[in-house]
DNA sequence: ACCGAGTGCGGTGATTGGCTCAGAA
DNA sequence: TTCTGAGCCAATCACCGCACTCGGT
């Protein structure tokens, strides 16, 4: 929605506005590169490769936590919870291949870790 | 615009899916059942994940509210128990205001 | 043996520090969707992998560089993150490229380097 | 020439639990 | 209303980044 254009559009700007040099990495490299490793096909991957993810999954994590907590106000919560991201995914179908990591679930959850 | 029926996991009924994901969907899928399998992967969370940093913080100290305190030496010879607010912390009114 | 799957997503608590940026401050998040973050991201880094490591392969190709990251984002329909993704790509490249010329330039002159502090402050303007 | 995997070495931030009350129920 | 569970704090140590060598293109 527009919410989501701002988003974007903000994202854009801050990339175009940072600094060149000034690129702190949120995530680490190295296990951007083990997680691309573990998919036996994978090779040999070029060093800007990991800051290239490094940089789209803080964008990924970015505009799915603001569609959850969309999901969050909806239900007049104050907490961001694991149905809330459920509900996020199954709205768009670009998230569409997380079906089967996150199913929605709308059934009582009897799977719980304690 | 385009999707495509995909047979999820424990359901006779598929899910439709964005078409230009279908492929990478179904790749993924045996790429993921391939290493559960050859790994052994379970999916269950581990409590804490290193026993040693569960030990660090197990054993370390605490101010008030449970919350980890500043390593102060332990005062065992230094006199003058003269501090701001002891071993606790700082403020009491800690958890946000709405 | 005992790899356990924890170990090969990304940390939960940068995860969670991301998470938190676009959320209001006073908003909470509860442990499990934390943990769902972190295995969504960690799926998307090997959803995307996964097409841009096959498309290396059609092209007989054994690095997966970072075009084909953007290639593969747009593939699969993620045209918002592609078209940051390779602005973010230029600048990291032209970083890059100013990088190794200084380094060259540094060795061959082999001259006194000033130190400064702070950061490297060669910003340009766009 | 150039570019990435592998290795080793410091430096460092992610990991971590008990108490309290937001807030889920 | 009842009562679950998330934020809060910072010290250790697993791991990240970086420099280097070696082998491939």
């Amino acid at each position: 929605r527009n919410i989501l254009e701002f988003f974007w559009n903000q994202q854009l700007v801050e990339i175009y506005n940072t600094p060149v040099c000034k690129s702190h990495h949120q995530l680490p490299l190295a296990r951007i590169k083990r997680i691309m490793k573990s998919d036996g096909k994978v090779k040999m991957i070029s060093a800007d490769t990991p800051a290239v993810f490094s940089k789209a999954c803080e964008l990924f994590i970015l505009e799915l936590t603001l569609r959850a907590w969309l999901q969050t106000e909806e239900c007049k919560r104050r907490t961001l919870q694991r149905c809330d991201i459920a509900m996020a995914i199954s709205h768009d179908d670009l998230l569409d291949f997380l079906v089967d990591l996150v199913p929605l679930d709308h059934h009582r959850n009897y799977y719980k870790e304690k | 615009h385009a999707r495509m029926p995909l047979r999820l996991e424990m359901a006779q009924e598929p899910v439709y899916v964005n078409a230009k994901q279908y492929q990478g969907i179904l790749r993924r899928r045996q790429a993921r059942a391939k290493a559960e399998l050859e790994k052994k992967l379970v999916k269950a969370r581990k409590p804490y994940l290193h026993e040693s940093r569960h030990q660090h913080a197990m054993r370390r100290a605490r101010g008030t509210g449970g919350r980890f305190a500043k390593k102060n030496d332990t005062d065992a010879s230094n006199h003058e128990g003269k501090e701001k607010g002891t071993t606790s912390g700082p403020a009491l009114s800690s958890q946000s205001a709405s | 043996m005992d790899d356990d799957q924890q170990e090969s997503m990304l940390p939960i608590a940068n995860v969670g520090r991301i998470m938190k940026q676009i959320l209001p401050q006073t908003a909470k998040i509860s442990k499990e969707a934390k943990q769902t973050m972190q295995e969504c991201s960690t799926e998307f880094i090997s959803f995307v992998t996964a097409e841009a490591s096959d498309k290396c392969h059609k092209e007989n190709r054994k690095t997966v560089n970072g075009d084909d990251i953007c290639w593969a984002l747009r593939t699969l329909g993620f045209d918002n993150y592609a078209e940051a993704i390779v602005r973010y790509l230029y600048k990291y490249r032209e970083a890059e490229r100013h990088k190794a010329n200084s380094s060259r330039d540094n060795r061959e002159e082999s001259n006194y380097r000033v130190f400064e502090k702070g950061g490297t402050s060669q910003a340009e303007p766009s």
